[in-house]
RNA sequence: UGGGCUAUCGCCAAGCGGUAAGGCACAGGACUUUGACUCCUGCAUUCGCUGGUUCGAAUCCAGUUAGCCCAG
């Protein structure tokens, strides 16, 4: 009996060539794309190793035509909403920087994709993405980074569950991103190189300040003063929704040197500036965790710790200080710890779990 | 009202007779599956104003305006 298989197709190249793939695999090919926001997107947004692609419904249409699989549209918009955007808004309202991929994958790409698959009768769903999930000696599932990929796509994963990533292939990370491209034209596939997505999908002009305005008018607090780490004024700011740790940019004030933001206080309504010096710390705490790799963090435990997804990554070590509450003590500090990103822990090339930046103390 | 000092890009600030440094801010671009960071490029035909001296002045001189300081 073939297993059914669900392939998430953004329109891009690594998805199409992934339901490719699959096929020639034996697998039972289902097309889907997930609609998740609520405008039909002007231009067709396509993915090169990215991210969501808002819809890019014909291209993906054509490519499982072309491969003979059916294809389906499916709505998540309700679901979207809920867990990426309301997410989002909340989380700039408590002063902290969301990380919106995250939340999408794990709620939106993964477990309602997952689920509405399996009531399809579906085994697994599958990705684009450049990354290996392996089950371990100790049983459990992880995923390390496709040895060839350039970026790093493991950061963005690290919340997936045990349960999800046992029902998910990713046969692209086998390849290189040459090979795939060149899969792509074996097949005439009907995709092109695009453009990368970038930005926040939801936000295509880049402007999330306008966007939090319209998604909650009203709510968005004012302007408030600029300070120093002694609460001398320096000047007034937009609204705190505007600024996030470690920020330059934007700040419209001429102190001679650069100045960064180190600190926002919600409820006195200050953005805190200070050196570049002021905003390395040599531990961070954070919640919400996530085991991959191991089942518990053991207290000691050495692991290198990503604290953004560009981040290259730190060497650290792990404590147990509470009930889903983790000390992270980097080897050397880190710039920039920012509330509501999220911390990866790596063992060797593998995901060993991660969680939630509460901030540098508790 | 006397005396002194200072006036150069949004902010700070070089310049001292030879044809406007630099930093910050800002704008645009690159990078980027989030926000940031980082990198690249751009940014005063003009030096408070008006005259004068000079081949030539932001730089010297005179007057004028504004601000600051000290006397009253």
């Amino acid at each position: 009996m073939q297993k059914k298989v669900v392939i998430g197709m953004s329109g891009g190249v690594d998805s199409s060539v992934c339901a490719c793939l699959l096929k020639n695999q034996g697998y039972d090919c289902i097309g889907v794309t997930m609609e998740i926001w609520r405008e039909k997107p002007v231009e067709m947004i396509s993915e090169e190793g990215g991210c969501c692609g808002l819809s890019a419904v014909d291209d993906a249409r054509r490519v499982a035509s072309k491969l003979g699989i059916p294809y389906y549209v499916m709505n998540f918009r309700d679901i979207f909403q809920k867990q990426v955007v309301d997410y989002f808004c909340s989380e700039y309202l408590n002063a902290r920087t969301p990380n919106p991929c995250i939340a999408c994958n794990r709620y939106v790409k993964w477990e309602a994709l997952l689920d509405k698959s399996i009531s399809i009768g579906a085994d697994y769903i599958a990705t684009g993405h450049y990354a290996r999930i392996e089950k371990l000696d100790n049983n459990r599932y992880s995923i390390k980074n496709s040895i060839t990929a350039k970026k790093d796509q493991t950061y963005a994963l690290y919340n997936l569950t045990q349960e999800q990533l046992s029902r998910t292939l990713m046969p692209v990370g086998d390849y290189t991103k040459d090979e795939i491209r060149q899969i792509a034209r074996d097949y005439e596939l009907p995709v092109a190189g695009k453009k990368d997505s970038q930005d926040i999908c939801f936000i295509p002009d880049g402007d999330y300040g306008a966007f939090l305005d319209s998604e909650m008018p009203g709510k968005i607090p004012g302007q408030g003063n600029f300070v120093d780490k002694f609460g001398n004024i320096l000047g007034r700011h937009k609204g705190i929704t505007h600024y996030t740790i470690g920020q330059r940019k934007g700040l419209g004030i001429a102190m001679g040197h650069p100045i960064f933001v180190s600190e926002i206080r919600p409820e006195t309504n200050e953005v805190v500036l200070g050196e570049n010096d002021d905003i390395f710390s040599p531990v961070l705490y954070c919640n919400k965790l996530n085991m991959m790799a191991v089942e518990h963090f053991e207290d000691g435990m050495e692991v290198l710790a990503k604290i953004r997804y560009s981040h290259a990554g730190e060497k650290a070590k792990l404590y147990n200080v509470g009930n889903d509450l983790l000390r992270v003590e980097f080897e050397k500090p880190v710039r920039a710890v920012t509330p509501g990103q999220a911390v990866v822990f790596y063992l060797g090339d593998y995901v060993a779990g991660g969680g939630t930046i509460l901030g540098t103390k508790l």
